[in-house]
DNA sequence: GAGTGGTCTAGACCACTAA
DNA sequence: TAGTGGTCTAGACCACTCG
């Protein structure tokens, strides 16, 4: 067997949630029956009932059962470490990108990205801007710095399709984490030329710091969005 | 034994990383070292791991180890469902809180409040606006809908000091999960005259419901803050 | 090949909920 | 009291990394 069975279980349960096999308040069969349904031991399929709770789609109850709390108008793909390119290839209206620059710098000239990347003075960076356009209207303008070390040959070709892409298949790396944040910053002259129009001349930030399976920063990806279209989505459970 | 033996094992391994026992990018020793250490199986170690994992504190890299990541300078609290009163806590110089509003309004003069809290037109809301100050200048005003059929009760002595203790304390509820939202919105009249002053006249907005441990919604809170002292922050894991 | 983490099992006992 | 989920165990086998 090639996939993993808490993982087929996982994928199972929750394509008959999304369906609508399970609706939002009604509990799932307990573990016993699953057990005996998906044909496996009760902590391989604890195991995936833990993925779902993790992903908001059950909310387990002791001595009473698994409640699914699944609702479908929240969209919490944001919150994950996603491409830009796997969310819009979902979108119905796609976005198109505009590689708008292309260029090494040295990352003595930037320090912020040099701490953000672990690098020293001579080390030279890859420095990517790419407009989101929606149409003539530049909705998210993406300034991304990379470590050439780690991540060699990013092309203007691979900007134009996807980075990430690029790296987990060509390169063969793992991406592992990130650790983002999101403010609400003034726009410079360049930003304000590439969005056209900013009401008011402020932009949300979203900057990432993206790290490879070896624990080793790879990426800084600052994402401005036009504030009227920005919106964060994010799940979270109360500490016991 | 009454604490969990998974759970002291994580506080464990959670307080050595922080104390800096175990530094970024080094190695834990291997799992069968760490049972031996705790006295433990394999299994209940592996759900330490995890839990240390998915808190951004380690990466389990197969056929090496668990390598530590943990980063002192970045802060995770807003990510999590923690009432403004405990973080507030932790903060070296906290805020003063005031209540401004405390009243029962109508479920259907709020369409989108009813709708959030699963209400029916006759039923009741208490709306609470409290401002969150450092001396005289408001950073964040928060604005809640509780449902009083779940929550009854809500003073404004409870207000003034934590509400969620109140639930969990006084009526022996369970807070549960909730759904969060972030966007940037203009400020109305209203809460520019509670902010004092706002450049530009824009507000970060964190809208949250709130659900009970048997997935009923009882709290939505709209967290306005001032946009400059305003950041969120993030880990995500990239999906296999 | 030796050592590491990843998956899966069968079974035990405990804590909580509801009738 | 019967049924539910929560914790813990000992052991098996597999997949991967590295010298």
């Amino acid at each position: 067997m090639n996939r993993k069975k808490y993982q087929v279980i996982y994928d199972q349960l929750k394509a008959d949630i999304r369906q609508g096999i399970y609706c939002q308040g009604q509990l799932l069969p307990s573990e016993m029956e699953l057990c005996l349904q998906f044909e496996t031991s009760r902590e391989t399929l604890r195991k995936s009932l833990q993925l779902l709770q993790n992903d908001a789609y059950i909310q387990k109850i002791r001595g009473k059962g698994s409640i699914v709390i699944y609702d479908p108008s929240l969209n919490f793909e944001l919150a994950s470490l996603t491409s830009f390119q796997e969310i819009n290839a979902g979108l119905s209206q796609p976005y198109q990108t505009e590689v708008a620059v292309l260029e090494t710098i040295k990352a003595k000239d930037y320090p912020d990205v040099k701490t953000a990347l672990q690098l020293r003075d001579f080390d030279t960076i890859l420095r990517v801007v790419r407009l989101r356009k929606k149409g003539p209207r530049v909705n998210i303008v993406d300034i991304d710095f990379f470590n050439p070390k780690l991540v060699p040959g990013i092309t203007e070709e691979v900007a134009q399709t996807s980075i990430y892409r690029y790296i987990e298949k060509d390169l063969n790396l793992v991406i592992s984490h990130s650790a983002k944040t999101i403010t609400f910053q003034p726009a410079n002259q360049t930003l304000q030329d590439y969005f056209q129009q900013l009401e008011p001349a402020y932009v949300a930030l979203v900057e990432a710091t993206v790290f490879l399976g070896d624990g080793q920063p790879f990426q800084l990806n600052q994402s401005h969005h036009r504030p009227s279209s920005f919106k964060f989505t994010n799940f979270s459970r109360r500490q016991s």
